[in-house]
DNA sequence: GAGTGGTCTAGACCACGAG
DNA sequence: TCGTGGTCTAGACCACTCA
């Protein structure tokens, strides 16, 4: 009914999965060779590494060239919340969240400087968040503010709190936030900073923060892979305007 | 230095492109058979078509099963706009958009019941809304609404806008929009319903609307392709809540 | 029925990682 | 060096579309 292709590649996806899920195979293990797995299931290399393609595209399974198949770790989901709070991921509530932080001197240039509304070549500063949970990436964030808003010496490169914190000192009080949320692939460089499949779609989502007088303080560009991460907006209505539709 | 695999479909589906982009293949043109294309570029008919995945994956060509492979044609982008307006995609500027809407009644459960807030097996109704524009599927969208606040009949089941003033006509003005965004690749029914490649990402957003009273009156789940659509959000902070950072 | 894409095979050879 | 995954070949057979 449902299955117009229930072919060999799916059938043993289907059977791995079940494995991974009802425990039999472990966070962590390395599965057997694909040439052992193509004797197992009887079928040639090909069509199993497309069973694989499968697993690896849903997250459950990672690649490791030269190395073997390893069943990925379950991730804790974070919520990215809208709203022109903190940079990247706000709530790290009890694990072991880390974000990493590198700063760049760079000149604006087309979508940038678009997006920024500044002339192009106009300095800027950029700060690259990279957000780990333990020893796998959870997130990545470029942020990107005019030179004359970034502080000149950052207070503690490896939180990106204390970065927020003096970048908010600097700058006048925001008027408004908007971030477009797009889905999309990975790029091979995204994909191989985030450790993962080519094929997992990820959440990207650009933020504009204007200060009330109407000037771009702030553009970030945010990459959420789509297995552990999700955007949260809340949109609270005044209770006088009774009429929520055009 | 880039290139870490300059693979033959890379190098294939590269061609291609650039003969798209330049016009030498136009849109709605089919393509060679892949024999063809195999003999021509000297590759296996496996590998051309690993190409042509490529391809695929980035909304260029789209596979018709024993017909060929044919140039899309290039699709407007569309906005969809948080904060609880239109059910799916309010703004149709110019062209010929189009929506069919869909009517179903069922019972609540599992994930539904919990996103409406509502015991398991309560009456709903169901929209599914299908936006095109000409011939292409543009989105998708079900809208779930507890049965005491869907009209017994629907005034125009081809117009989302008189649909949702029948809706809103039925309900106490709402409090909150919360939607939360996310991105996945699609599953085999969205895929054909939207006409899309499995691996083309999609971006969804599940939105919960609630009135006054903390009732929750609409649960939508909307799905668009990533190719051709994404979601804005803007967030106005009063001037005198000088402070946007925790 | 002719032509198309979809799946699969049974190998070959190369690139990478670890001992 | 050796085992691993990554890429590719040259076919075979099936499923679908259309005249």
């Amino acid at each position: 009914m449902t299955h117009p292709a229930p072919s060999r590649r799916h059938a043993i996806a289907e059977d791995l999965r079940n494995q991974i899920s009802t425990g039999r195979l472990e966070a962590g293990e390395r599965l057997p060779s694909e040439a052992q797995l193509a004797a197992r299931y009887k079928v040639s290399t090909p069509t199993l590494r497309n069973a694989l393609a499968l697993l690896q595209g849903e997250g459950l399974i990672e690649k490791i060239h030269g190395s073997g198949n390893f069943i990925r770790h379950p991730l804790r989901r974070i919520t990215y919340v809208g709203g022109g709070h903190a940079p990247a991921v706000p709530p790290a509530p009890d694990g072991a969240l880390s974000v990493s932080v590198s700063t760049t001197h760079l000149r604006a240039q087309g979508n940038l400087a678009a997006l920024l509304k500044v002339a192009p070549s106009s300095p800027l500063t950029e700060f690259l968040h990279l957000c780990h949970e333990g020893k796998m990436p959870h997130s990545l964030a470029h942020v990107y503010v005019p030179r004359d808003l970034a502080p000149a010496v950052i207070p503690d490169p490896s939180s990106c709190s204390a970065v927020a914190a003096t970048l908010a000192s600097l700058r006048p009080p925001l008027a408004e936030v908007q971030e477009r949320a797009s889905a999309r692939l990975p790029t091979p460089e995204e994909a191989g900073a985030l450790r993962i499949s080519q094929s997992m779609a990820v959440l990207t989502i650009t933020r504009v923060a204007t200060d009330i007088a109407g000037r771009v303080v702030e553009a970030a560009l945010l990459v959420l892979p789509g297995d552990r991460a999700d955007a949260l907006f809340t949109t609270c209505h005044a209770s006088e305007e009774g009429n929520s539709n055009k």
